[in-house]
DNA sequence: TGCAAAAACGGAACCACGTTCCGTATCGTT
DNA sequence: AACGATACGGAACGTGGTTCCGTTTTTGCA
């Protein structure tokens, strides 16, 4: 763990030590900032939480989407992951889907707010975007496939639209007891099946 | 037309006739505003393409959902009244409440970025938020129930819930060709038929 | 161990926005 | 014409992301 992007040395040898520690620090505080104030909380209550300056933010994590992504990305990754393995304990493709969409919703609605984050049109978070998408549509893609050569579900379902969907459908899903983005997405993988 | 929400009255009598003009100019300049740049174009460009103060801007419309709602207050009626019109025309309810539901989305779709403001946790925009909801749900829910006594869908779907779900598929509708929500949303909606 | 260059740091400053405030201009009535 | 009520314009404020730069800390080398 720690680093994350050095590659795949040990410990980033090329940095100071202090710089490395810090950016430990930094990622600490964003998550437990990100839990109680939601992913959309100030930098500057980052920085603070971290007892750090706003340079020091800036310089380890260029943009906030960058230090959202830093703190999502083992979790994104596990999401990732767990498609290929729920398409091959599943009993059936469509019900690998269903599962596996399942995880994403319950990753997206967990993050207070982070679905928001995610629409494309948000300045700056075109990195985050791009991260989400290059990790999970492949898997997507790949569940599709499986159960529409099953014949369990309409053919012409595009991964990406239907991440993006699936994503929009969480927006406020927390902050409104009233919209339960679980249902709306249950309805929406129904709406998947082939015309009778 | 004209004013909108001083009652029945003819032309709000009880206002300085330079005022009158203002609210129009500025009602006109925002909807060429929106149309150009976006529903969250800043308040400081529809000022200017009115000639007009901020100042101005605020004490027609005391807040930048107040304008949004002033502008497209006519096109959300117009799609409430348009329900029980298509519900006494169509030749089923399912096919009625489809029909609505695109109105909708276009609607929705047509407005650059009109979606993304609708979210209710979006500080400030809970009036135009409120509007949205005061006027559509009613209907929704209308052809909801008269297609479910009719058994074309699932007999336990919330209106609220289900327009926040288009509403939410709708964001960042344009701005990304990749992306239709119009076929999404209809895949939401084929989910709305029961089990079989 | 001491020291200078390199690497990081902190946070003031900047920009963009929504919104508020208040001195000034205009209206309409007497 | 004059005066009070009504509107106006835009400077100023609060908040949030991002940049910049003078200062501090670390590290490689003598």
């Amino acid at each position: 763990m720690s680093d994350g992007d050095e590659g795949a040395g040990q410990s980033a040898p090329s940095r100071r030590k202090d710089a490395r520690r810090n950016k430990e620090t930094l990622l600490g505080a964003a998550a437990a900032v990100f839990v109680t104030s939601g992913v959309d909380a100030p930098v500057r209550d980052i920085a603070a939480k971290a007892g750090v300056g706003l340079g020091t933010i800036y310089r380890h994590f260029p943009t906030r989407a960058d230090l959202i992504i830093a703190v999502y990305r083992h979790q994104v990754d596990a999401c990732a992951d767990a498609g290929p393995a729920l398409l091959a304990t599943s009993a059936s493709a469509h019900a690998a889907l269903g599962r596996w969409i399942d995880l994403f919703v319950d990753f997206l609605v967990t993050k207070h707010g982070l679905a928001a984050v995610l629409q494309a049109d948000n300045a700056g978070s075109e990195a985050l975007h791009a991260y989400f998408l290059d990790r999970l549509v492949p898997v997507c893609a790949e569940l599709l496939e499986a159960a529409a050569v099953a014949g369990e579900i309409r053919p012409d379902v595009d991964a990406y639209e239907l991440m993006r969907g699936v994503g929009n459908l969480c927006f406020g899903a927390d902050s409104d007891p009233r919209y339960d983005a679980r249902r709306m997405v249950e309805l929406l993988i129904a709406g998947l099946r082939p015309h009778r």
